[in-house]
DNA sequence: CAGGGGCATTGATCCAGATCAAGGCAGCGC
DNA sequence: GCGCTGCCTTGATCTGGATCAATGCCCCTG
């Protein structure tokens, strides 16, 4: 995809419509594209914040915390935008997990305050509130979750956003490693994997190869996650 | 102070300079003022998201994980902007930790779109990002740190929070149970208390009472807290 | 000022998950 | 197709923090 066709499907999923032609150009001539291979790390000055909008594949947000190992923040798919925070006590890195394609807007160009791009504005707070949104649930989960609780957390999450565009049989491809999905749950490796192949004995899951998941009973998987059945 | 002197004291330090007199007016008519005793739980709309300025006072926003113990997002103190969100898969709770006083504002007055509140919508918008960043740094704590770091981080972010306007000789006042540390922290009491105690033992705090606590050493608790000597 | 309730501290034990240590297996290059 | 590399899985042990269980000590009330 190429950067008009990825400004299009940006302006189509995200823009509120009814924006000014002119608000448009500026937001479009201060927008970049980036392709990203599987690992690639986006580079971004640490002093700005970044809005990035994800046109194709999957990536993480991570921070670095020691030199030991990085607490990862959020998980990104198609469609997404990510908000990617300028460095404060922490430095916060965009990584593909497999090759991407992204809009990278500075946060700036949606905060320009004038009359006519109030639903600019309007647009970065909503998807800053999303982020929010995410965070303290996964505040929660890393403050009072067991490990059973938390890698069911992470298999719903993911399989509801994956699970719709799944091919075929209802079979998810989980784009990252057994170590990533430690680092975003504050567990270890072997944990997760433990974990996972607890999940399959009880029947509530099926794996085939690293990457290849199924859920089998999601009424069971969210019992283990330890929410209540969803309560209005 | 009643509701005038805390708009004004709202105004003076949060709102932007240079609103048109209509837009605040209309900011006005739709805050409430509150006042909480210790304790006391605000109530709200579970079905809308508000911000709350608080005039005087702390208080604490929690998450009912389940009947056990809560998760509290964020402690807030006198001048601070908390944003309250709407009931989602959790629901979030501000209570009071000591008397305080604050002014309630619906998320919709903030956002409510026009030419003229463009500087309304930033002011959402900059808040909403306070919060993330605080959220973010809290799932790092929760997600890969012992629990001397925590306690230690815990009591390094309330120094500088309230070490300025402490009483005299440095002293400040905790106004949160140890209860209510250890559901920040993910930690239990005992916890919190024997963390307390063993950095008492290394000479690097001082406690008094229940509450009253002195930092002695700053940089050998910034060494518990595993943080990098604020790198630049 | 005495008594009592509730939070805080301290100690003893237990256990979930980390750490240490082998294998196993998928996917790749040659 | 064979071997190699790097993940993943599984097992054994260890340990930090939870849990269980007394006490101690503020602080409030009468």
């Amino acid at each position: 995809m190429n950067f008009p066709d990825l400004f299009d499907a940006f302006d189509a999923a995200v823009l509120p419509p009814g924006l000014p032609d002119a608000v448009i150009l500026r937001l479009r001539h201060d927008t970049v594209a980036r392709e990203l291979a599987a690992g690639e790390q986006l580079d971004l000055d640490p002093a700005r914040a970044y809005f990035a909008f994800l046109g194709a594949g999957a990536c993480k947000l991570a921070a670095f915390v020691s030199s030991a190992r990085e607490q990862i923040v959020s998980f990104h798919f198609t469609g997404d935008v990510v908000h990617v925070p300028a460095q404060g006590r922490y430095g916060f890195t965009l990584t593909a997990l497999t090759d991407a394609q992204l809009l990278v807007i500075p946060a700036e160009s949606l905060n320009r305050s004038g009359p006519d791009s109030c639903g600019m504005l309007r647009l970065a707070s909503r998807e800053t509130e999303n982020a929010l949104a995410r965070s303290r649930e996964t505040s929660i989960i890393l403050g009072r979750r067991s490990a059973q609780e938390r890698v069911a957390s992470f298999i719903l999450a993911i399989w509801d956003r994956l699970g719709a565009d799944s091919r075929g049989e209802g079979w998810i491809d989980l784009p990252m490693s057994r170590g990533e999905i430690a680092d975003s749950l504050g567990l270890t490796i072997e944990t997760v994997s433990r974990q996972f192949s607890e999940l399959r004995d009880l029947g509530l899951i099926e794996t085939e190869g690293r990457s290849a998941l199924r859920v089998i009973d999601l009424p069971g998987l969210s019992r283990c996650a330890g929410q209540l059945p969803v309560a209005a």
